[in-house]
DNA sequence: GTCTATACCTTGATAGAC
DNA sequence: GTCTATCAAGGTATAGAC
């Protein structure tokens, strides 16, 4: 019988993921990764037999199902405010209420592989779009649509970059709240 | 006569930031460093004897004097508005029309030393207040001046990040198109 | 002031024991 | 599946010639 993971998939890509988000590609380091991971290097190639091209690449994965879990209730709730509100809960818990840095930023810095560029644009789509469709049945044309939820986006993720900034996540949490009147006005 | 400096100051920190602005700090290799300054690494030391440390906090006091500098019509104009519109134009200059990434937000994450985020935080605030004094001269009590020239810096912010993730600087350029809507109302 | 050469450490990655 | 041990490459930083 064989030795059992002492860490699952999923919980794996999430310490990699805190570890990556703060550091960036290049900025994280095997040994980084490992401490985070709570392995020891050679485990993680085990797991990753690619190196961290391939960690990078799970983690983003990992991320756009968190995505996709976020922007649901804006696609499936009767109530389009309620399902905004519901992304807007999500999203913050997510960012740890603002104090956490979003991988989209930091995981697409130089050195970032194209595969990991590629996920990581898939991710954004998945999450302005979501935004844009809540938009649309909010009432708002397919064009401006799209603009909201790209402004939306660019106000949260500007929020976390100006909460490391000003070690403070209001701009992010007032984004947040925000949310429904950015999307349906 | 002692030989002189082939690659003057402002010039070698700009072409530094250039390399810490896409790669963070941890990111950003001796090798890189000294390539995108075309300076041999032990050129760079003698110019910078602490080490990577003290050109990043070069580059940042630099970006300071940059800022400084773009802000300053929106507090030395007449025309409020027109301040404004200027400002949105030397921001644009700094970021390439929005297809450059910001240095606040790269050189602030993992392994960035505390030194050079107090500049940088130091940076933001003289952004944002000079946003902010010139949402008061547009009439905004100091409370919502101060929240628009978050927002505004959040969505200039976010719109890098976005014009990096999706290759398209758009959601940036409509974001310093709207400066004046922004901050004045 | 800039260069070549080098010391020393950390990194990404591999091999093999358990 | 995880570990210890190890290697080659690349990292930061320094010494000394010009």
């Amino acid at each position: 019988m064989p030795r059992p993971q002492t860490v699952h998939d999923d919980e794996l890509f999430d310490r990699l993921a805190q570890v990556f988000r703060i550091a960036g590609f290049e900025g994280a380091s095997l040994g980084a990764l490992a401490q985070g991971a709570q392995l020891q290097r050679a485990s993680l190639y085990h797991r990753f037999p690619d190196g961290k091209t391939q960690m990078a690449e799970a983690v983003m994965r990992r991320v756009r199902v968190l995505f996709e879990h976020a922007v649901e209730p804006m696609a499936s709730d009767p109530d389009v405010t309620a399902g905004v509100i519901e992304t807007g809960r999500r999203l913050s818990t997510i960012y740890g209420d603002g104090e956490l840095a979003c991988v989209l930023d930091t995981l697409t810095l130089s050195g970032a592989p194209e595969s990991v560029r590629a996920i990581a644009a898939d991710v954004t789509n998945v999450w302005i779009g979501g935004m844009a469709g809540a938009a649309m049945r909010g009432g708002a044309t397919p064009e401006a649509a799209r603009i909201a939820a790209e402004d939306a986006f660019a106000q949260l993720e500007g929020g976390l970059v100006l909460g490391r900034l000003l070690g403070d996540p209001a701009t992010f949490r007032r984004a947040i709240d925000a949310l429904p009147r950015l999307l349906l006005g």
